[in-house]
DNA sequence: CTGTTAGCGCGTTCAA
DNA sequence: TTGAACGCGCTAACAG
C-alpha cells in the first residue's frame, strides 16, 4: 500500500499542505488557478484522503450507528440495505450493531454507545430503550432515531401496528371465520418488544368488534421464525376444536403455518386460511395473503430523520408509513384447493 | 461528545501516556502493579482508545472490504453475515461494498481498491476479476479472496458448481422425466459470471450421460430472480411441447416457477416436477427440492483465508466445499397432489 | 520497567 | 489568497 499523502501533492503542485486541503475541499478562499493546479496534480498522483487523519484533525465523524436485534432475516436486512443507500449518499458512514438479548441491548445501551467515540447518530430498530438511557446518550450529543417500535422522547419511524393486525384479522372475519389462531409472540430471547403485544391486541380488538369471544388457547408463541410458526400450527391444530385460519404476525411464521397445513393433509385456504405480515419477497410467490408494510420507506425515513436532526431540527411526532393489506391465495374464499 | 483520552488517563493514574498505552494493550513490559493500577482508573474514567488515532499513528488497520454484487438477497446476507462474525470476532472492522454491474466492478477494482486506505483485504463475492487488476492490487498489498467462482491466481472459496447440476438435473432424469426445461442465465445486467455457465454445463452434461438430447429451447434466462423464474417458466410451459420438470439454478427463480405452475393450475410435482438451489431459508416451507449449498461456512472459510493470508501463509489450491441434494415434496414421485 | 521525543496524515488557527 | 505552526489521540523508537 504505497501511500500518497497531502505533502506529496502540496511539493509537486509547489503550495503548502493547507492550500491542498482547501483547494480539494472547495472552500471559498483559493485562487482559481491555484485550485485548478492542485485538482490535476492530486488527479495525477491518485490522491485521495485518508479517512481516519481528517476526521482525526477535523473531530468530525460522520459515522452512524444502526442496531438491530437479529441478522440474516429479510426484513432487518432491506432496512438496513434502504438506511445505507441514503446514507452513502449523504457522506455517511454506516456501521452496524447486533443486539438480540438483553444482555446485548444493555451493552450497547449502556456500553458501547456512551463511550463511542466518532458516532453521531443511532438507529435502533425494535430496541427497547428507557428513559433514563435515552437521557444519558442525548445529553452526549447522540442523536437518536427509533425504528419499528414508539420511544418516548425521541423520533420514531414505524407503521399502526394495531391497525394492521385489526384489519388483518377483520379479513379473515369477513370470510367468515369465527375461530382464528394466533401466531404471535416474541422472538426467542426477547420479552420486551411491544410490536408484538400492539399486533395481538389489534387482532383482540378485531375480534371482539366482532362479537367473536378471544380464547387464549388459540393465542400461541411462534418466536417469529419459520420452524416456530410450523410447531404452533400443528399444536393449533390439534385443538379438539382447531382453528379454521390462522393469523401469524411475520411472514415467516405464516410459512411455517403453510408447511404444518401441508403436512396434515389440510387444503389452504380451503381447510384452513392464512394471513401473514411483512410481504417478505417470498409472499407473492407462496401465494401468502398479508400485510405489507414498507420496508425500505422506513430506513430511509429513519436516515432521513437523523440527518435532520444532526441538522438542528427539533423532533416531531413518530412518523408513521402506510400499510396495505394484501389478499392472495391463502385467503381466496373462491379458490377452495 | 466528551472525550476522555489517553491523557487524561495518564494523569489520573501518575504514569505516561506510553505507559497506559502498553498496559491497556497488554504489551509484556509493565510492572503488574502498575498495569492493574492503570486498567482500574481506565475503567472508572471509561476511557476507550480512539481506533482512528490508534489506526493512525500504528499504520495498521484492521479493515477488509467484502464485495457484493447485490443487495438484499438472501444468499449474499447470509454470507456477508457470516464473514462479519468472524471478521469481528478476529478484531476486524468489516467493510460493505456493492459492485453489481460492469461499471460499478470496474469502479471498484481500479479505483476504490487501488486507492483505498487502511484497508488490508478484500473479499470478492461473485465479482470477476481479470488478472491485471489481480496484480495490481496484490502489488499495492492487498490480500484477496475470491468466494463463489473460480479466480486465478487467488484464494477462492467455492462448491461444485458443475458437479452440484449434474446430480440435481440427473435427480430429475431418474424420476422418468425427459424434456427437463433450464432456468439459469444471468442477473439483470451482468455478462460475465461464470457460475451459471458452470451449473448449465452440469446440467448438459447430465442431459448427455443419460442419452437425451439437449433441446436449446428449454433454456431459458430467469435473471436470478422471482420474477424472472416466473415469467420464464410460463414462457416454457408455453411451449408446443411444454417441460415436465424445471431445474433452477437459484431457490428464488425455482419460488417463480412454483408460482407459474399454481397460476396455470399445473399440480407440482404432478404436472411439473421442480428443482431449485442453495437451500434458502424458504426452501423447506414450501417443500422445495433443492440443492443445499453451505452459504455460512463459505464466508467463514473466506475469512479465515484472509486471515492467514496475512499471517503470511502463501495461498493454496481453491477450497471447496460439499454441497448435497436436498429432495423435498416439489420431486416426490409418491406426491401426485 | 518507564518516560521522553517523534511522528502518523490531516484540518485549522493565525499571520503574512 | 496563502503558508507556518499547532494539535487531534495514539503508537513507536529510543533513552534511561
Amino acid at each position: 500500500m504505497t501511500k500518497v499523502t497531502i505533502r506529496d501533492v502540496a511539493a509537486a503542485a509547489g503550495v503548502s499542505v493547507a492550500t491542498v486541503s482547501r483547494a480539494l475541499r472547495g472552500l471559498p478562499s483559493v485562487a482559481p488557478a491555484t485550485r485548478e493546479k492542485v485538482e490535476t496534480v492530486a488527479r495525477e498522483l491518485r490522491y485521495v484522503p485518508d479517512p481516519y487523519a481528517s476526521n482525526l484533525s477535523s473531530a468530525t465523524n460522520d459515522t452512524i450507528i444502526v442496531a438491530i436485534p437479529f441478522t440474516g432475516q429479510w426484513y432487518y436486512a432491506q432496512l438496513v440495505s434502504s438506511v445505507e443507500a441514503v446514507a452513502t449518499a449523504a457522506g455517511y458512514d454506516m456501521r452496524l450493531h447486533v443486539a438480540g438479548d438483553d444482555d446485548q441491548r444493555r451493552h450497547l445501551l449502556e456500553v458501547v454507545l456512551p463511550q463511542a467515540r466518532r458516532v453521531d447518530g443511532v438507529i435502533l430498530v425494535d430496541i427497547p430503550i428507557d428513559q433514563g438511557e435515552v437521557h444519558q446518550l442525548t445529553e452526549r450529543g447522540l442523536h437518536l432515531v427509533a425504528v419499528g417500535q414508539h420511544v418516548d422522547g425521541i423520533v420514531t419511524v414505524r407503521i399502526d401496528n394495531y391497525g394492521a393486525a385489526f384489519e388483518a384479522t377483520t379479513h379473515l372475519v369477513d370470510l367468515g371465520h369465527r375461530r382464528i389462531g394466533l401466531i404471535g409472540g416474541m422472538p426467542d430471547g426477547r420479552t420486551e418488544l411491544s410490536i408484538p403485544g400492539e399486533r395481538e391486541n389489534g387482532y383482540i380488538a378485531a375480534l371482539e368488534s366482532a362479537g367473536i369471544p378471544v380464547d387464549e388457547e388459540l393465542i400461541v408463541n411462534g418466536n417469529f421464525s419459520i420452524a416456530g410458526g410450523c410447531d404452533t400450527a400443528r399444536q393449533l391444530l390439534a385443538l379438539d376444536e382447531p382453528p379454521t385460519a390462522l393469523f401469524a404476525i411475520s411472514d415467516e411464521m405464516a410459512a411455517g403455518a403453510m408447511q404444518a397445513a401441508r403436512e396434515l393433509g389440510l387444503a389452504v385456504p380451503g381447510d384452513l386460511a392464512i394471513v401473514g405480515f411483512d410481504d417478505h419477497e417470498f409472499a407473492g410467490a407462496m401465494g401468502l395473503s398479508t400485510v405489507r408494510q414498507p420496508v425500505a420507506e422506513q430506513g430511509e425515513a429513519a436516515m432521513q430523520a437523523l440527518l435532520d436532526a444532526a441538522d438542528g431540527q427539533p423532533w416531531g411526532e413518530d412518523r408513521i408509513l402506510e400499510h396495505e393489506l394484501v389478499a392472495r391465495i391463502t385467503t381466496d374464499e373462491r379458490n377452495g384447493s
